[in-house]
DNA sequence: TGATCTATCGCAACCCAATAGCAAGCAAAT
DNA sequence: ATTTGCTTGCTATTGGGTTGCGATAGATCA
C-alpha cells in the first residue's frame, strides 16, 4: 500500500475532499506538518517545517483558518497572543476540547489530561451550564526545570 | 472628608506612591475609570472613560501595563487577542486570582465565582502542581439569551 | 488525454494592537 | 524656588494577522 508518508498523504487527500476542498500541495504538506508534530503549532512554526516549495506567509495563514473552520484543525490562542493550530484527529483519543500547559520559559507546548471545573463553594452559576470551558495552564516544563 | 470622587482619588494617589510610582493626572485617571468600571476593561474602553486632557494612546498603553507590572493591576486575555486590565483592589473581596467570563455575543465581561479544577480521571500530572491555571468561559450572558 | 472551470496560491500591500525612542513637561525632594 | 529624573506625548516601528487580485493548478467532463 506504499510507504507510511505515502500512507498518511493519501488520508490527508481523503480528508480534505471529504470537506469539499481540494487537496492541494501547500494543504497537504500543512497537515502533514501537523500530523508529525500532533502539538498545536504556531504560525511560525509550521512555515519552519514546511516542505520546499511551500513558503507564503499569506497562504499558509489562509489555509490553517481554512482548515480550522472546515473542522480539521483547532485554533486556539494559549494567552500569549499567538494562534497555534492543532489537527484534531490526532488529539481525538484524549478529549474534543482538551487543555493545554504552556511553558513561560521555552514555549513547548503540551496537552493536559480530561479535566473538569465545579465551584470551589456551592453549584455554579446556572448562566455557566452552558458556557465553554477554556483551562490553560502555565508553568515551567520538567526540561527547563532541570536547567 | 471630602467627596466620594475626592476620596477615591485620594487612595489612588496612595496606591501609586507606596509603589514608588508619581501620582500623575493621567496614572489618576486610568485607575479612577478602573475604579468605577470595577470589571476588567480594554484599553480602548479605559480611553472612552478617560477625562478630558489624557488622549495619548500610548501613554495609556504604558501606564496600563506598568500597573500591571506593579501589580496594581490584573492584565489578562480573555480569548479574544486584547489585553483587559482589572483593578486587583476591587475584586479581593471575591478570590484573589479569579475566573472570567466572556459573552461571545455582546463582550461584556463578568467574574466568576473561585473554581477548582480536577482530573477527571485519576490525580493531575506531578508537574502542574506548580502550574498557575487561567480558567475562562465564555458563552451567551443571560441578557443577551432573552433577546 | 486534453479542454475547461474555478478554487486556491503567491505576491505585495495593508491593518492594527502593542512597543520603542526621544524631547518636553511636571511631581517630588531639597 | 530649584533641581532631579520619572512621565508624558508625539512619532516611528514591530509583528501577528488580513486582503485584493492576477496567476496557477486541482477537479471534472468530453
Amino acid at each position: 500500500m506504499g510507504t507510511p508518508i505515502e500512507q498518511v498523504r493519501d488520508e490527508v487527500k481523503t480528508l480534505l475532499r471529504e470537506r469539499g476542498l481540494r487537496a492541494t500541495a501547500a494543504r497537504i504538506g500543512v497537515l502533514e506538518v501537523l500530523h508529525e508534530e500532533r502539538l498545536p503549532m504556531t504560525h511560525e512554526k509550521v512555515m519552519e517545517h514546511l516542505p520546499e516549495g511551500v513558503h507564503d506567509k499569506a497562504s499558509v495563514w489562509r489555509i490553517l483558518s481554512d482548515l480550522a473552520d472546515s473542522g480539521l484543525l483547532r485554533r486556539m490562542d494559549l494567552g500569549d497572543r499567538v494562534w497555534r493550530y492543532e489537527l484534531i484527529d490526532s488529539c481525538r483519543a484524549v478529549t474534543d476540547d482538551h487543555s493545554h500547559f504552556l511553558c513561560v520559559d521555552c514555549g513547548a507546548v503540551s496537552c493536559l489530561p480530561p479535566l473538569e471545573i465545579r465551584a470551589r463553594h456551592g453549584e455554579l452559576p446556572k448562566a455557566l451550564l452552558g458556557a465553554q470551558f477554556q483551562v490553560r495552564a502555565t508553568g515551567t516544563c520538567s526540561n527547563c526545570l532541570s536547567d
